[in-house]
DNA sequence: ATTAATACTATACAAAAGTATATTAATATT
DNA sequence: AATATTAATATACTTTTGTATAGTATTAAT
């Protein structure tokens, strides 16, 4: 893929990047936004893969909000919802494939967390 | 760095990764988040650097929006607030260093969302 | 039969984020 | 003197997001 950088140089007559990037910034941020997702995630990729077990590592959140939050990220593919038809009934949220690789793009926001930490100070 | 995964391997037995990794990420999250943030980067970005420039290149946003969005990028350092003392008076808005670097964040959650869609579809 | 655990949902409310519309202050143009 | 331009600010409002608290359904244990 081209950069960000390199695309707008090579539009400039048009003035615009292509529509689809825009469209994969969005996702990207939907999927991300807000208080709760990103500690989800977090949590799961831990390896805390039950409701109650999220509901004790992710510090305030309440049921309605955990249980509101896996059903978008479930909406948006990034975690899938397992029900293992024991006795008691088990519930398992698991990452997907998009959920996991989220991790790079957290290693990537943690990054330049530190650096502009770095170049504020 | 390490990863956010290798991390939390390391540190399974305190079962936390280090808590500059979670300032690092809310600051990161902090500085994008939001309806309008990335919109501005990404004009500021494209050489877009005057008030009105950025009125007219970023769509439906209003002034109030803008105006009070710049104040918050200006106060976390991504921008600054350039006043050239001329008849008419000028005023351009500049990525600082720090803000110039999100490009290749970027570009990382451009990769991710394009990536997702894959996975989905 | 009572109590407890898991995995939630319902209702009401508060706070944050965003919108709509009007107005301002300084200067420049006609 | 009236109008236009730039760079905003003010006020009121709506929508979205998040919180607080209580309750439910299923099963298990005592």
């Amino acid at each position: 893929m081209n950069s960000f950088k390199e695309i707008i140089s090579q539009e400039e007559a048009e003035q615009q990047c292509p529509q689809s990037y825009v469209m994969a910034l969005t996702d990207t941020m939907n999927v991300i936004s807000g208080k709760w997702k990103l500690p989800i995630i977090a949590s799961l990729l831990k390896g805390k893969n039950r409701f109650k077990d999220l509901l004790e590592n992710i510090e305030k959140i309440t049921p309605r909000m955990l249980s509101k939050e896996l059903k978008e990220l479930e909406m948006n593919s990034i975690i899938a919802r397992k029900v293992y038809d024991q006795t008691p009934v088990l519930i398992k949220y698991e990452l997907t494939a998009s959920g996991e690789s989220l991790a790079d793009l957290i290693d990537v926001m943690i990054d330049w967390g530190l650096t502009h930490r770095n170049n504020v100070l």
